[in-house]
DNA sequence: CGACGCTTTGACACAACTCAACAACCGTGG
DNA sequence: CCACGGTTGTTGAGTTGTGTCAAAGCGTCG
């Protein structure tokens, strides 16, 4: 799983949204020039230095944001692929209180918040952007709220992949077809608010209906239109 | 149910997080000179005018966002109580795609987004303050979220009547022991995720345990610690 | 008075959870 | 080389929490 391109993947995101000026772009590559990694089932720290908390860039590799309650395990409130942000609301917002950790061996870039700030004031454009990430952020925590309130297991997970395989296609990881998904059926359960057991069960009804399968780290779409159909899916937050 | 005082329950709200000065104090009220009454049921529109979306203040009553999905009814994502805004991320992020609609007879202040962000940038602090309680309601989306996902139907409702305990004494409209709550067993169930009945069953549960009451409009709190406990509720966000 | 909104209750169905195995696939070390 | 434990996936049998359907009680309001 290489980084696709020179290019970094987030620029390559924003500039779906907002076209960036050349200045722009290089502020932002500067942003992330550090790259560090960090092995799989890592704690992301989000340490409150002297700089504010501290964002991630991803470069390479998954991750995610997730609460632990009292009696149950985690519960992963987002998933971070390449080019997403992890922790961008806890720089702009105050909003601690949960935890980051990886999902995979990945490369990440992190920033301190008040060089973030500091790049907003002076590029606004850029920080238009980022808040358009961050509230694309927001929008899609509201969506995974109703999915586990109202949607039926299958549904939400075919819900699920789909959203993924808009977001990777953002940043070229997936095809209209196929793309990588290093998730374990954990790590699944985790997201969609099932039992490990019950995604695998639900994985099959997908598999046996002709719609998705998920095998060896590639989820591979058959139907798109049933699925789409099924999942309830609108896209393009 | 009046208007507690003269004051805004707003600038008490905030006042508690950020000390404000006199002048802020005022400006905060003129942004909410104008009220308007709105009856229960009645859909807020978040009108796109040119002057950006439109937030509301809600002096007095409360109201909700929500989604809905294809199939389900809807889902309830906040609710909002007297001295709360609705539709405040809309203007601070670019957050679309929810709507708003009232619970009870309500008394709120539209106010154009631009208004609000002009005031922001002449009164750092105001904005702060804001800020806060923006990603207040953040942070109780995310919560939300784990405990409809993980929490059973009696912890879930348990948690949702503390964290209208705790928000409401914020604004002093609720005592240790009491409250009052205009929710209807619908209006609960579409918050907590259940149908009405279950509601109704997990509500007899609560009274039977002697935990809670919820009858003719008022909480009733019993026994505060059992409550907690059962709830798994840490407070204070 | 009837109509309507809200609550309460019961009987039943089903989706998802729990417990319990087992199979396949590693990488590691003897 | 094989044995090993650890991780992930697969499947079955039985349980349970919630949803569904149906009906009735009770205020209030017109």
């Amino acid at each position: 799983m290489a980084n696709a391109s020179s290019e970094s993947l987030l620029a390559k995101k924003l500039n779906t949204f907002v076209p960036l000026s050349w200045d722009e772009q290089t502020r932002l590559r500067e942003l992330h020039s550090g790259a560090v990694r960090v092995k799989r089932g890592k704690h992301l720290v989000h340490q409150e230095a002297q700089n504010g908390p501290t964002a991630y860039i991803l470069q390479d590799g998954w991750a995610c944001t997730y609460k632990v309650l009292p009696k149950a395990e985690r519960q992963v409130v987002s998933i971070a692929i390449p080019g997403d942000c992890v922790g961008l609301r806890s720089v702009l917002l105050r909003s601690p209180d949960h935890h980051f950790s990886t999902l995979t061996d990945v490369v990440v870039s992190p920033v301190e918040g008040t060089r973030i700030l500091k790049c907003v004031s002076e590029f606004p454009r850029l920080g238009a952007a980022l808040l358009w990430a961050a509230s694309r952020d927001e929008a899609m925590v509201v969506e995974r709220l109703a999915g586990i309130a109202r949607r039926s297991a299958i549904e939400r997970t075919a819900h699920f992949l789909m959203e993924l395989a808009e977001r990777l296609s953002l940043v070229e990881l997936a095809t209209e077809t196929e793309f990588k998904c290093p998730l374990t059926q954990f790590d699944l359960a985790d997201a969609l608010a099932l039992t490990d057991i019950h995604v695998n069960r639900v994985l099959r009804q997908l598999r046996e209906r002709d719609l998705v399968t998920l095998k060896d780290g590639t989820v591979k779409i058959y139907d798109l239109n049933r699925l789409r159909k099924l999942a309830g899916f609108h896209g393009a937050t």
